[in-house]
DNA sequence: AAAAAAATATCGAGCGTTCGCTATATTTTT
DNA sequence: AAAAATATAGCGAACGCTCGATATTTTTTT
């Protein structure tokens, strides 16, 4: 079993391999029929360029507001050599949640599957997700801000990411209540509101930045709270 | 001094009086300038309609999607007729905040006043936002979700407006832990993470809503939350 | 290994459409 | 009839998107 008592943001940037450049290769190879691109050393590297571009300026200005001339200059390319990669402008949000979708499922799924106890398998959920929020910043707020916008299947992808989420959450303070590690508590609700300390590190990033907090001390926090609730209650 | 025990929603709607119509006389009565319609009775009516218009089509589909054509057949109205309502549609913001924040503001401070007890004024603070929150979803959603995009004046107001939420909630937990009520804990991070918990409820209302969790189940969960941490720890 | 040919990737001017906005005409109210 | 409010037609600019031309890379031939 791990011990989960040491990890800190660093460990995790250490530990947990996340290329952007490997993610968009897979996206490459699946999203043949829609990126007209047939070298996958030029492709990846173009695509990269185009999501980091999509993400700063969405989240500057919003997804609508982003004209694609605009994303063309930040992403270094023409409009025609965009349309090598995108059927449509609303091509883009799949894409972007396509991979952001695989990184999140990944990440959770590979530390959280070999610790068994309820308590430190929460903590262990709590960090990776803080962490990865903020390795993963833009992509966690365009996502969170931008769903609404989308056609149903992009939404109902996003959807589908939250409820993801949650239920993790759900299922390991189920877990822990049973046992009788936790207090007998709401399941659903506690999951709720632990997902909202976790959103808010990434929605209001400025306001803990400007205060110097880290993502450690957030971390630290929201544990301390949780475990408050859980135990103490 | 009050006994806020018995507080729900339904006798905050009976108590709290927050009539559009009233609002938005005290906006055509400011706005001279802009707006150039001279019949009071004819320029309420309209602007209520603006503003909600405004509101449903912005939560929608995103204030910059939104046309003023479409605006415009929402709110029963021509062009020409809106643009003697307003001299852009980046003063459409302005009217909607100006419109929350003056009702935020005379509700919080009514219902506030003359309850000193920390814990007692911690649960009235919260069960407030969240009616509030409630009784006028679009407006909270529209200025979570829009702000970003807006101009520097209207996004410092809505800022503000966010801090002015915020220090409240820091001076309570502030005097509570000064007079040993409650525990010793950090204001600021704890008044942060009850914002949370009080954006989530109109963040997420879908999600809430298909639970049938009514306003008062959550606000009795987040204030047992609440005074778990700040009472048992 | 150099040259020619083919395949791939990029470019930017320009398409039709819709945008925010306004000048002018018309209707309604006083 | 004067004043106030509304409706309409249309402006220039910017939008998403396309397409023929061009540059670049890869493959084939000599």
């Amino acid at each position: 079993m791990h011990s989960v008592g040491s990890m800190t943001y660093e460990a995790f940037n250490r530990q947990v391999m996340v290329s952007l450049e490997d993610i968009c290769l897979e996206i490459f190879n699946d999203d043949t029929s829609t990126i007209k691109i047939k070298n996958p050393k030029i492709g990846v590297k173009k695509l990269v360029k185009i999501i980091e571009a999509a993400l700063k300026l969405s989240n500057e200005k919003g997804f609508h507001a982003m004209s694609l001339r605009e994303l063309c200059q930040e992403s270094g390319m023409s409009m025609g050599g965009l349309y090598a990669y995108i059927e449509s402008k609303d091509d883009l949000p799949r894409i972007i949640h396509d991979q952001g979708r695989r990184i999140l499922g990944k990440v959770m799924s590979e530390n959280l599957e070999d610790i068994r106890d309820p308590a430190q398998r929460l903590e262990m959920a709590i960090r990776i997700h803080l962490y990865l929020s903020e390795r993963m910043l833009p992509w966690f707020y365009f996502a969170y801000m931008e769903t609404r916008f989308f056609s149903t299947d992009v939404k109902q992808m996003s959807m589908s990411n939250e409820l993801y989420t949650e239920k993790i959450f759900e299922k390991i303070v189920e877990d822990g209540c049973k046992s009788g590690i936790f207090a007998q508590v709401e399941p659903v609700f506690t999951a709720s509101i632990i997902k909202a300390m976790l959103q808010d590190w990434y929605l209001k990033h400025w306001k803990y930045k400007n205060r110097k907090v880290s993502v450690d001390d957030y971390a630290d926090f929201v544990i301390s709270w949780v475990n408050g609730f859980l135990i103490a209650s």
